[in-house]
DNA sequence: TTACAGTCACCTGTTAACAGTTGACGCAAC
DNA sequence: GTTGCGTCAACTGTTAACAGGTGACTGTAA
C-alpha cells in the first residue's frame, strides 16, 4: 500500500467539489458574468442539496468571483480589467512575502522553491504546460509559506485557484517557456544571494510580463465577453 | 415614520449576528486561542441552529480568526505578532489603494475622506473615542473605495472588523487624539495635492505609529495571554 | 391603453434530523 | 503494568422541509 498524501484524510467534502466546478465555470465564462446564482437551481444542477452549494458560494464570494447584491448572489466573471487588478494586488502582497521570506531566510530554507524550479525545468523541456503551470504556482506559494505570515498565505490561497484556472485556460497557447523559467531562476537566485531589493524588482518585472501574456491570451480567447452583461441564467 | 437606513432591507441575517459576537469574543480573548469551536456547542450557546454558526465560522476563517485543522475549527486569537502581521499586510494593500485612488482622482472625489475627517475632528474635540475610531476606519475605507478595485476593498473589509474591535478594545486607554488627527490630515492633503509618493510615506509613518500604540495597548491589556495555549473549551 | 391590485412562483434564511467518521474511554488479556 | 480491542459519545457533512419576503405576471377597471 502506498499512501501518497499523508496530511489530508480521505476528505473530499462535497462543498469543495462544487466550489471547484463552479469556479472553473465562472472563470471560463460558462456561467455568464452577471448571472443570478440561485441556490436551488445550482443544487439541482449539481445534484446535491443546498448546503454544499451555499458553502461554495460563500467561498467564491471571498475569492471575488461571486458578488452579493440585495442578498442575492451573482457571478462576477473575469474581465481583462479584473486580471490587471489581480496582478496589481498580487504584486503588492507577493513583494511583501518575498521581503519577509528573505528576512527569515536565516533559519528558513528555499528547498521548496528549488524543488518547484526543478519541476518547472523538466516540464519546460518536455513542453508539459499543465505541469509547468502547477510548479509555477508552487514556486510562488513557497514565498508566501516562507514569509511566516499565515494571513499573507491566506490571501494568496484566496486568489491562487483563480490564477491556476487562468493559467490552465490560457496555456492552450503555444508559448516558449524558456523566458519564464529564466525569470523565476533570476528571482530566486537574487533573493538567495541576499539582494532582496533587486529580487523584488525582478519579481515585479516577472509579474508584469505574466500579466501582459495573460491579458492578451484572455482577450484573444473571448473577444465577445462584455464587462457586465445585464443578466442571464446558467446554461445547463 | 423615519427610515434612517434606506439601502439595506430590514436584513439582519442571524449568521451576521453570530459572526460579530464570535469575532468579538475571539479577539477579546473570551474564547481562548486554540479552543475547539464545535458547531453544536456554539449553536446551543447562541441559541440558534448549526446553519448560522457554520456561516459565521466560514466567514471568520476567511478573516484569519479561525483556523481549520483536520476538518475541525479552532479559535486563532490575536497575539501581538498577529497585530504586527496585520499592519504589514495593511501597509502593502493600503499603499496600493492610495496610489490607485490618486490615479483616478481626476474623476473621483475625496468627499468621503473629507467627511470622515470632519467627523474625526469633532470626535477628537469631544474626546469621543468610539466615534473617532469609527470615523478613522471610514477615512481609510474611502481610499479603498476610491481605488476602484473591488478586490482591494474586499481584502480591507476582510480585516476591517478586526481592526475595529482592536481599536474599540484598546481605546480604553486615555490617549491624545491630536497627533493621530494631524497625521490623517497630512495624508489626505498631500494626496489631494498630487504628491502621492509623499502621501504614501505619510501613510506608512501613520500606520507604524498606530501599530506601535496597538501593540503596547494589547500587551498591557493581556499580559498573560500566550501565543498558543494547547487546547480549551469556550468558557460559557 | 394604462394603471393598479391581487396572486403566485421563487428564493433566501433557518431549522431539525440522518449518516459516516473520528477520537476517547474503559475493560480485558497478556 | 501495559497493550490491544471494543464500545460509545461527539462532531462534521449532508439533506429535506418550513417560514418569510420579494418580484413578476396577469387580470381588471378607469
Amino acid at each position: 500500500m502506498t499512501w501518497s498524501s499523508l496530511e489530508p484524510v480521505p476528505a473530499t467534502a462535497l462543498g469543495d467539489v462544487i466550489t471547484e466546478r463552479l469556479r472553473r465555470m465562472i472563470i471560463a465564462g460558462d456561467v455568464p458574468a452577471g448571472a443570478h446564482l440561485a441556490e436551488p437551481r445550482l443544487a439541482e444542477s449539481f445534484d446535491v442539496s443546498r448546503g454544499p452549494v451555499r458553502d461554495a458560494l460563500r467561498r467564491l464570494e471571498s475569492e471575488g468571483l461571486v458578488v452579493v447584491r440585495r442578498r442575492k448572489m451573482f457571478a462576477a466573471g473575469l474581465t481583462t480589467d479584473d486580471v490587471v487588478e489581480l496582478y496589481a494586488i498580487r504584486e503588492a502582497v507577493e513583494t511583501l512575502a518575498l521581503r519577509l521570506a528573505h528576512d527569515r531566510a536565516a533559519d528558513a530554507d528555499w528547498g521548496e522553491a528549488l524543488d518547484a524550479l526543478a519541476t518547472m525545468r523538466r516540464a519546460a523541456d518536455a513542453a508539459r504546460y499543465a505541469d509547468y503551470a502547477h510548479a509555477d504556482l508552487a514556486f510562488h506559494t513557497s514565498f508566501y509559506a516562507l514569509s511566516g505570515s499565515r494571513r499573507l498565505l491566506d490571501i494568496w490561497r484566496q486568489y491562487e485557484p483563480t490564477f491556476a484556472v487562468l493559467l490552465e485556460i490560457t496555456n492552450a497557447e503555444d508559448v516558449d517557456l524558456g523566458p519564464s523559467l529564466a525569470s523565476h531562476v533570476a528571482i530566486l537566485e537574487t533573493a538567495r544571494a541576499g539582494r532582496v531589493d533587486e529580487a523584488v524588482v525582478e519579481l515585479q518585472g516577472h509579474l508584469l510580463g505574466a500579466r501582459t501574456r495573460m491579458v492578451h491570451a484572455l482577450s484573444r480567447l473571448d473577444t465577445g465577453r462584455a464587462a457586465t452583461p445585464p443578466d442571464g441564467e446558467i446554461p445547463a
